[in-house]
DNA sequence: TTCATTTATTGAACTTGTTCAATTTTCCCT
DNA sequence: AGGGAAAATTGAACAAGTTCAATAAATGAA
């Protein structure tokens, strides 16, 4: 669980006895490849925490087309934050793109969490900030750049991530067709 | 402070002592239309807590066109989240479109609210996690619809916010050219 | 290794949304 | 109430991005 704690520390310091109670309830889960471990419609229970591998948290629209929110690999936080605090039925998907390990936590334990370690308010008061800002920064990205510099953008950002990707999901994640994406990658390509 | 007391009882329970040390610290302040509460590039050092008026939170590209992250109204918070936790220069601009009237709480006085009263911990993380799927649901809004689509979303979703704008504002929110919303506009009306 | 499936590329026609410029309408301001 | 500025509308030409269809390349399962 050492990533786990490493994750932790980054944000609030807990005693050794503390980091122990802390990471108590999660459970290591194995996720194969293709695996889902949320459909829209069901209402998601849990929070996980990617160990290794990797997901894509996705919205299926109306006409059946796939729109990527965010890509979650090692270090990452997974679970619909919608569906999980107003415990409703899902919008999204979760899917494992990789054979992958997360620990996972149930809605319940979770809530023991905050009623027992008060500083865990404090890590995920802060976590959710963080959350805001990257989703602030990502909609005034879409909302002010042409799709060959959010491309630009995302492959320069997140190189590590954007290596074990297909451009299928690199498209789906910036909001265009991946013809399109193919077209602004061959002439990158041609610079 | 009736308005901001009935917005913290939303999310969490405080007793008349722990409510009144939470609101001591906020300062009622008024701004005038057209006043900039912050501009990019200087230091975010506060937030607020709208008691009446409108605010717009907006990011200038570098073709200097403006994008609105969101509008505030009575009961909504502003503030530039990133610059506020970071302490770094914004990128962001909150301008008063209506003659206003704020609760203005200090970096300082915030800090020490959550250091006195740990509810005040799980009321941002409440608030925090809110805005994450406001965010989360408009980023999927602009994957997913069309312009036509996301003007009608806007305009039944929020039509008492959406009859004190201009189309030019509702348009760089949206994320489309004023002329283009007009377009529309006149596509719906005749129907 | 092979065969089937998925992914990537390309071109042509099309749709959505932009830009620019001109005109009209509305809204302030004193 | 009048005049000036900002906002809204409209049209025409243009650019960005989509769709469809066909082909090639890469991947994966037996």
């Amino acid at each position: 669980m050492e990533l786990l704690k490493q994750n932790v520390a980054k944000h609030i310091s807990l005693l050794p006895d503390e980091m122990e109670r802390f990471c108590g309830p999660f459970i290591l889960k194995e996720v194969k490849k293709k695996q889902f471990l949320l459909k829209a419609g069901e209402v998601c229970r849990f929070e996980a925490f990617v160990n290794k591998g990797c997901f894509k948290i996705f919205y299926l629209d109306t006409k059946g087309v796939e729109h990527i929110l965010y890509f979650a690999v090692e270090d990452w936080w997974i679970g619909d934050i919608d569906s999980f605090t107003t415990q409703t039925p899902a919008q999204l998907y979760i899917e494992a793109l990789e054979d992958s390990e997360i620990f996972f936590i149930s809605k319940k334990d979770k809530e023991e969490l905050y009623n027992n370690l008060p500083k865990v308010e404090k890590l995920f008061r802060i976590m959710g900030q963080k959350t805001c800002v990257a989703l602030q920064r990502r909609m005034l990205s879409n909302l002010s750049k042409t799709a060959d510099e959010r491309y630009i953008e995302f492959i320069t950002g997140y190189p590590k991530i954007a290596q074990r990707l297909t451009n299928l999901q690199i498209a789906a994640y910036l909001g265009i067709s991946h013809e399109f994406l193919s077209k602004i990658r061959k002439k990158i390509a041609g610079k």
